[in-house]
DNA sequence: AGTTGTCCGACAGCTTTTCGACAGCTCCCA
DNA sequence: TGGGAGCTGTCGAAAAGCTGTCGGACAACT
């Protein structure tokens, strides 16, 4: 595929440098927004493939900025932020075409899934699964189905997280402070063993049955991979 | 790659220029910054490829350059620089892109090494692993694993820095205290053997197969390279 | 043969990792 | 509205593994 296209919109500087920056990490190319009036204008430029649209802007607010994209013929897929309270309601009503939302504070790995899938399903009408796979270990991100050697697990959301983001960074090995950094919401304080705690229940989970699979890279971090050797 | 552009803002000027001279002994073009102010204003005319940047400065603090930074419309990747209690909270919050961060004292070849995964990773989509290689002996940088001929080498945090040093400079001749000023936090007081065991301990687990790769140059230091005649 | 430099076994202290127990929370259902 | 089930994170203790000090044996150079 081509290097995906980003436009990211939102009022907070961090926020938007936040995912712009984690979207290049990906290989895409981002490009991001303050304002309403200024997401119109990249949105004539930079031509994206795929828009994140926080719904409080100063100037012109998220649902305008819509209105006026589609106006504009652009059927380019939308990903919304909001804050946890509020027009959840509204949002879900704009949600139906493809398009998404995700409530702040997110975190980073749950939003670039959803960008993942959104493209994924514009992309075409016959939209291929996504399965990750390491060794006999498969994640099917659509049914959310993990299975080790075809046995079925049954993972909690923080579990399938982090997991998720092992399998796709696999074999590269991820530091605990990194893990933490894109599973948990951005703003999560634990300094704490957190990541620790769920890698030794995934364990459980994942190596009750065959070899270890997630292994400890003693001093850096974790990596899932077969064993090799 | 071009010559890569380093500013380092530390407003300790020997920590500043620890790294700006290490920096430039690898081939890059580094500036230095002593204040918040003068970081700006580097950045705007130097152009930097990479930032180094130190939390606590006298000025502005290091989250208001960064702000300013990006304010400009900076995208330039940014290792943070931050004393070992405090900040490190805050800080997650800002690397969870693929900035990075690092706890004051560090090891000089630690922030390079990250500041090589930074740039890599920025540089293009497809990230391409970073193998080090000498004679049959292979190092990924990104899943950390070692091989001797394919047979895979279990070392520790300590073993594994001192073998990509070796590596790195591989085949120059490092000297002891080379080794133990790059790899070992400056600020280290070990007047000691400490280099010696570890080359000891590496050549263990190394040349247990195959003919000895780590050689010593008597009264100078040590060397990784194939025997040569 | 003396001197200087190197190698490395043993050990003690320390750091990191693992994981059981538990309490707060949320969500769901009656 | 109350109760229960399951999920998440905190704490702490025990285990595992790593690092540096010491010191004696050994090797190399003069």
């Amino acid at each position: 595929m081509e290097k995906v296209r980003l436009l990211v919109v939102d009022d907070d500087p961090p926020i938007a440098d936040l995912v712009a920056t984690v979207a290049r990490y990906e290989g895409w190319d981002a490009v991001t927004a303050n304002s309403g009036e200024e997401a119109l204008r990249l949105a004539g430029e930079f031509d994206p493939d795929i828009v994140v649209l926080d719904l409080m802007l100063p100037d012109l607010d998220g649902f305008g900025v819509l209105d006026r994209l589609r106006h504009n013929g652009t059927m380019v897929p939308v990903v919304f932020l909001t804050a946890r309270d509020g027009i959840a309601d509204r949002v879900a009503g704009l949600t139906r075409g493809g398009d998404d939302y995700l409530v702040k504070p997110f975190a980073v790995e749950e939003l670039m899934a959803r960008l993942r899938t959104v493209l994924r399903r514009s992309a075409g009408p016959a939209f291929q699964r996504s399965v990750l796979r390491v060794a006999d270990l498969t994640m099917d991100e659509d049914t959310r189905e993990v299975r080790r050697a075809d046995r079925l697990l049954t993972l909690t959301p923080t579990e399938y997280e982090v997991l998720r983001f092992l399998m796709r960074k696999s074999p590269t090995v991820m530091t605990k402070a990194q893990i933490l950094d894109h599973v948990w919401e951005y703003g999560f304080g634990g300094r704490s063993n957190v990541v620790e705690l769920v890698v030794s229940r995934l364990r459980r989970k994942l190596d009750d049955t065959g070899e270890p699979l997630i292994q400890t890279v003693r001093g850096f971090g974790y990596v899932i991979r077969q064993a090799a050797e």
